[in-house]
DNA sequence: AATATAGGTTCCTTTTTAGAACTTGTCAAT
DNA sequence: ATTGACAAGTTCTAAAAAGGAACCTATATT
């Protein structure tokens, strides 16, 4: 499979990896959303090669997570910031960082602390239902096949069903 | 940066990419959620090659988000399933296809749609704090280093601020 | 005895990434 | 007027990763 291809695929999921599921992505938009805007800012912040990170950061313009935005002229500078698109992605990073604070942090806990402004409170992201609001895992969920994708089904599911030990 | 030592760096997302953050592991674990188990099933929906199928796998084993479980034995056959630390990466796999689901379909809509069997209506995941319940933008939550990290914010926000425009 | 199956490993080629040096337009200092 | 710095890249070569195909092993079936 082309890599570039991933956007066409009949999966949300491949579709969004096709935007962001590199090894470097993800690092540039968590940078992103700590403010970091400039070119050099991510070179030195991140480690990455300038090549890699003219790439990705053309390619998330490409795909209207970013934005380019001049702060000055003669020269020309233009920096990076999170569109609409990009802002939404927050839930993406917050659920990362969550399972990142759960299960890969060493004996002094998270790097980071969230705090709620509303409540104030030290906060973990919860997944909850948008229409009933009730915190949701894996099994509340029923999957099907959108109204417009039918004969797609094998697309989805596997094809040699797994037997139950 | 070497990748392998990104499970070393004082970042939660950072540590949970040296994990799930290169292209083909999320997509592996996307079918584990939707029932697959066996390598060959793997290999067929996803088009992978055997050896990094092989390398990914082990990787998702040795950091016990899969664990092997024998489901045949002369010849011994073992199957990969997702422990408790692999099911919680739902909200992560949820989050991600929402984000395609809004920003990446085409005039069809979502290939998949969800409905949450206690409400019995359709639904998209949506972030909430843990503690109060309310539904979190970025611009709600106030991040602030870890009691026993001290000494390392500059890890974590921007060298050079950005000038805002 | 030959073939199929599941889950790999080996070998070689192509693509991607790393690391360093070079480029361009502008400004500030010597 | 020349030199050096800055921001945001581009270009080059070497190393690492991924793709693609063939081969391996133990067992069961034909």
């Amino acid at each position: 499979m082309r890599w570039e291809d991933l956007d066409q695929q009949p999966c949300s999921l491949a579709r969004t990896l096709a935007v962001v599921g590199d090894r470097w992505t993800l690092l540039i938009l968590r940078d992103c959303f700590l403010g970091v805007r400039r070119f050099d800012v991510f070179e030195q912040r991140l480690g990455i090669t300038r090549h890699v990170l003219t790439d990705r950061l053309k390619k998330l313009v490409r795909y209207g997570v970013l934005y380019k935005s001049p702060y000055q002229e003669r020269p020309l500078r233009e920096e990076y910031r999170l569109s609409d698109k990009g802002l939404d992605l927050y839930p993406v990073i917050l659920g990362l960082v969550s399972w990142g604070d759960k299960h890969m942090s060493d004996e002094r806990g998270a790097p980071i602390v969230y705090t709620h402004k509303t409540c104030g409170l030290h906060m973990q992201p919860s997944t909850h239902c948008s229409e009933c609001g009730d915190a949701i895992t894996a099994k509340d969920v029923k999957l099907s096949v959108g109204v417009n994708w039918q004969g797609h089904l094998d697309d989805f599911l596997p094809k040699k069903p797994a037997t139950q030990t």
